[in-house]
DNA sequence: TGCTCCTGTGAACGCGCGTTAACTTATGGG
DNA sequence: CCCATAAGTTAACGCGCGTTCACAGGAGCA
């Protein structure tokens, strides 16, 4: 039922798929996109996209698995490239805010859609995001030990905030770099928070 | 098309009804979830809920405008009823808080399901949630005028943070009252991020 | 008693959508 | 030159779902 389709090697037309796939669904949402409108999107029509995905549900799941496999991975690096937890702090935000600002679309979808993902894709992505939730906690907590039992609902919490952006308005308006801006503003933000949390518990 | 169903007197049917297709709503989306099984869910069936609402879309429609008038007025009835701006940021704070975290279905249904409106409500909901957003830039610009131009995206980041609950674990996990250190937890995150935002803009 | 709403039921309709099937065209290596 | 494969097409199927219809029981009231 998943064979015979699916092309194993990368072919470009795939990741248009992906794109104009990623961008309708955080439009409009999984259940509100049809497949001929994905078709549309890319050129060909409907019943076409078969020949590149087993079928709508997997379009998703390759998107979902994507991102979380993304962020981890990338997080993954940049905890271990750093000299100690507060330089991991600062790279582990950076890294989340640009995909934040850059791929906005995946990450609306990355905590609207997941509902709608067939069960074994959605307990491994449910898997990627907590063991991701997992290196924030453990970084923000070195960096700030006074969070202590509340770092996990903390980190929640700033990953709520930073990934607010789709929801803002467009990105640089008004401002000719409004993307550095609004990325120094997230960073502020988050580390405010953060400390302030720590600062008063006891 | 409207008038011939939903009696204007409240009846208690009408809130049964609201409650269970909030719930269901944020638990599987409202394109994923049926008519039959909201009325399942109230105990009658399927077609019996349009002696109540007029269709599918007006349940949202009536949830989301509901919150959303509830959001402002009590906003605008604690802003007048604070002292000076610090009062009025801490009184906003505590109810948006409460919000968050006593009717999470709703919270949730608020920025998901704008999508599935039908037009004139979007148009509605969305003024209603530009005047709550407003209100929030005004005191947080008196209270933190290192904001200035960025008081209005630092505010919706912090209804990020603030709505994110719904995504944190369940409530009260582990602690005898959770509610009260949930609150009081996000009450610091938002304060300290804002702070930390006013500090070093220039 | 009989009339009228109110609130419910089950059956049926219509439509949209994901998926499959059958068929066509282009390409490229033997 | 030929044939396998990749990548499209249109037509059709099947099903689920929102909505409508025709009808029924019961409460309140003249």
């Amino acid at each position: 039922m998943a064979k015979p389709t699916s092309p194993p090697v990368e072919n470009p037309r795939r990741a248009q798929i992906r794109r104009e796939a990623a961008r309708l669904f955080a439009e409009r949402g999984f259940l509100g996109v049809g497949v001929d409108e994905i078709g549309r999107a890319v050129g060909i029509s409907g019943p076409g996209l078969y020949r590149h995905f087993p079928g709508k549900d997997a379009m998703l799941a390759d998107l979902l698995i994507g991102i979380s496999e993304r962020l981890l991975d990338q997080g993954r690096s940049r905890v271990d490239a750093a000299g100690g937890p507060r330089g991991a702090l600062e790279s582990l935000l950076q890294g989340h805010i640009a995909f934040a600002l850059d791929e906005s679309a995946l990450i609306t979808l990355h905590d609207r859609e997941l509902l709608n993902l067939p069960d074994p894709d959605r307990r491994r992505v449910r898997s990627l995001q907590r063991q991701y939730v997992e290196l924030w906690v453990g970084v923000a907590g070195q960096v700030f030990p006074g969070l202590g039992e509340e770092a996990r609902p903390a980190v929640h919490a700033v990953f709520g905030l930073l990934n607010s952006t789709p929801h803002s308005a467009a990105p640089g308006l008004g401002h000719p770099d409004g993307r550095e801006a609004m990325a120094a503003l997230l960073h502020r933000l988050a580390l405010g928070a953060l400390a302030a949390a720590a600062a008063s518990e006891a």
